[in-house]
DNA sequence: CTAGGGTTAG
């Protein structure tokens, strides 16, 4: 080793730093006490303690700051930094005393440390404190003080001292108003961020990326379409078109206001893309109800060797969650497993989320007791698979472990919304309106839309639709789709057609263009023998331009999904799906199935109607499954639109035939077939 | 030795 004097030795602990080798430190260490005589010099020890407390390794750089007798505030603030950047705030509040208590002051470099750890633990009581030895000291003056400081109470919630702070700055940088306008963004207050970047601007400030994210920030929070746009124009104008940030902020503002196009053309245009842009398209397609797609960018990212972060992971699993992929949700469950991420409480309330959508109420109760921490969100989205399934009882039996047990969480909007939709499902209206009667005093949570169209699905479901009825004109608010959507299907399903027209004709008002309440109209029409009146809401569907999304079910074999639409022959193996259709055809009428000919939606023969209904894609999506899926493994359909009453019959009847069990997952609910029965109470 | 930020869950 040659001779190093104390400046290399310097050098050395610095490199360590910067390729964060705790060896390299250390070793330079050991040089330190060989070449040089003891007590340390502060020059040296500064440096050793700031290598230490940088690494995490605070033992060590507590004890060499103890050893060093020369100690500074450059020495106190190396030990404090090194805290705070490493999320140890409260010692590092612990140390900042400490320092004080040496009669130390602290200096311009001192200050922005014990605000940020104040900041961090939302201590404002704390941060108040260092303001007022900053204040005392004049340091508060200090840019990069006043910065920390206006920080800590935007972040402490303390609006006005805030504003109070940031109106008296002797001096601002870029810095200054970036805290600004993101803590604007923060509070709520895109309105203001907005203004404040165009102040900022109007001053003859110069934009970075930081500046440019909080602002799509803001357009992202209020949909501010257009000021987004333009932006796009500043951003190249400032050279800051290839900045990764910048495009991953435009990629999730684009996304955000559902221009999902323009999200895709920012994120294939991208030079160099990070995990984070790799997570904001996946984000994108979930949030404009692209599963699908959300799923295939995600794959993608496993071939390009993107690293699965709890952030991307939770994101694929709500969108596995969405359209119930199973098989994907799984393997992404896995996947965070081997990451070491499944810790994570977005990763696992997602996980709960997903096996509760999926209908796997085990594994998510699995999931959700496995989990080291939980917080409302994972006990809403347990309460949510609860729900799904129309289990009452435990949801009921959750929310008092809920309410009771030794947690640290409270009931909230959503979780009520839980609740009363698990009654309505599983057909118990007493225990659903004990509940929403007694939410306010209870729980203290003012019952909303969701609930009140929760209570018109509780009583229309159990067929009591003019009580309903007679519920939604007594509402204290404007009835919303969901409401009137809630009691329109309850006609539909018990053959109320003037009721259903009522609640149709204020869905019609509410929404023009939406085909599914059109569909149901015009169904519950078929349903009752109406054919004129049928004939007349699709006729008018037609004059406004509504188009009818196409029913069709899928099913998911080994890897591949594969659809299938009403009366549909295009599948490659469809000899066989034909052959295996009239094999159970026969089996079923020995069986004694009777088509429902009144799940008809036109005004055919007998003959005819038998036919339609089918051919529905559900039972060929079936009988795919059947010849692909080996015995004794359950077969899952998903259909996008309800399952109609005949098709619900016939699978009871196939469950029985062929000895499976089969588990169809529509657009409101599960039905698990088993043994000629399903888990339903459902009527049609 | 110091301040401001991006994507996630019901």
């Amino acid at each position: 080793m040659p001779f190093l004097t104390p400046n290399s030795l310097a050098a050395l602990l610095e490199s360590a730093v910067s390729t964060r080798s705790a060896l390299l430190g250390r070793a330079a260490h050991a040089q330190i006490i060989k070449t040089l005589d003891n007590p340390l010099s502060s020059f040296l020890s500064n440096h050793l303690v700031n290598m230490y407390s940088k690494l995490d390794l605070p033992g060590s750089a507590q004890f060499v700051l103890s050893l060093t007798p020369s100690r500074t505030v450059v020495t106190w603030t190396a030990l404090i930094a090194g805290f705070v950047q490493n999320g140890h705030f409260v010692s590092a509040l612990l140390q900042f005393s400490d320092m004080l208590r040496e009669c130390i002051r602290p200096n311009d470099f001192t200050f922005p440390c014990a605000f940020k750890a104040s900041a961090s633990l939302r201590m404002p009581v704390m941060g108040k404190q260092v303001h007022g030895l900053a204040v005392k000291d004049g340091q508060i003056r200090d840019v990069f003080v006043g910065c920390s400081a206006f920080d800590m109470y935007s972040k402490t919630g303390l609006r006005d001292e805030a504003r109070k702070l940031f109106e008296e700055m002797p001096e601002r940088n870029i810095v200054t108003w970036n805290a600004y306008i993101s803590n604007a963004v923060l509070d709520g207050r895109p309105r203001n961020a907005v203004d404040s970047f165009i102040e900022f601007l109007r001053v003859g400030g110069e934009p970075d990326s930081i500046t440019f994210c909080a602002f799509l920030n803001a357009c992202s929070d209020a949909s501010y379409l257009e000021p987004g746009r333009q932006l796009h124009g500043l951003v190249i104008r400032s050279g800051f078109e290839a900045d990764v940030s910048v495009s991953n902020g435009f990629i999730d503002f684009y996304g955000k206001c559902r221009e999902i196009g323009s999200s895709e053309m920012v994120f294939y245009k991208m030079g160099q893309r990070n995990d984070v842009s790799w997570c904001s398209m996946v984000t994108a397609h979930v949030q404009n109800d692209e599963e699908e797609k959300a799923c295939m960018v995600f794959l993608q990212s496993r071939e390009e060797g993107i690293e699965p972060t709890d952030f991307i992971v939770s994101s694929v699993l709500s969108a596995c969650a969405a359209f119930s992929g199973l098989e994907l949700g799984r393997s992404v469950h896995a996947l965070a497993v081997k990451a070491c991420v499944e810790g994570n409480i977005f990763v696992g309330s997602a996980i709960v989320d997903m096996y509760g959508k999926c209908g796997n109420i085990n594994d998510a109760k699995q999931a959700f007791h496995e989990m080291p921490k939980r917080n409302l969100i994972t006990w809403n989205a347990m309460l949510g698979g609860y729900a799904h399934q129309g289990h009452a009882d435990m949801a009921l039996a959750l929310l008092e472990e809920m309410t009771f047990g030794s947690n640290e969480v409270v009931p909230n909007y959503v979780t009520l919304v839980c609740v009363l939709s698990a009654c309505s499902r599983a057909g118990a209206v007493k225990m659903g309106m004990e509940i929403f009667e007694s939410m306010r005093v209870k729980y203290g949570i003012e019952p909303g839309v969701e609930h009140y169209a929760c209570v018109v699905d509780l009583l229309g479901r159990a067929g009591m639709v003019e009580r309903a009825y007679e519920f939604i004109k007594k509402l204290p608010i404007p009835p919303t789709t969901s409401i009137w959507g809630a009691l329109l299907g309850a006609c539909r399903v018990y053959g109320k057609p003037e009721l259903g027209k009522i609640a149709a004709d204020n869905l019609f008002e509410l929404d023009p263009k939406d085909s599914g309440n059109h569909v149901v109209l015009s169904n519950m029409f078929a349903a009752a023998g109406m054919w004129e009146e049928a004939t007349i809401v699709r006729k008018e569907m037609k004059d406004v331009g509504i188009k009818k999304g196409a029913g069709c079910s899928w099913i998911s074999v080994k890897n591949s999904v594969h659809v299938f639409q009403a009366k549909d022959s295009s599948h490659e193996r469809n000899s066989e799906i034909q052959a295996m259709l009239a094999k159970l055809r026969r089996e079923m009428k020995e069986a004694g199935y009777v088509p429902d000919t009144k799940f008809a939606l036109h005004d055919l023969e007998e003959e005819e109607k038998i036919s339609e209904v089918w051919y529905h894609s559900e039972k060929i999506a079936l009988a795919y499954g059947l010849i692909t899926i080996p015995p004794g493994l359950p077969i899952r359909i998903i259909k996008n639109l309800r399952i109609c009453g005949d098709c619900h019959s016939a699978i009871k009847f196939i469950s029985g035939i062929v000895g499976r069990e089969i588990v169809v997952r529509d657009n409101s609910r599960f039905h698990r077939f088993k043994d000629g029965q399903c888990s339903c109470r459902d009527y049609w």
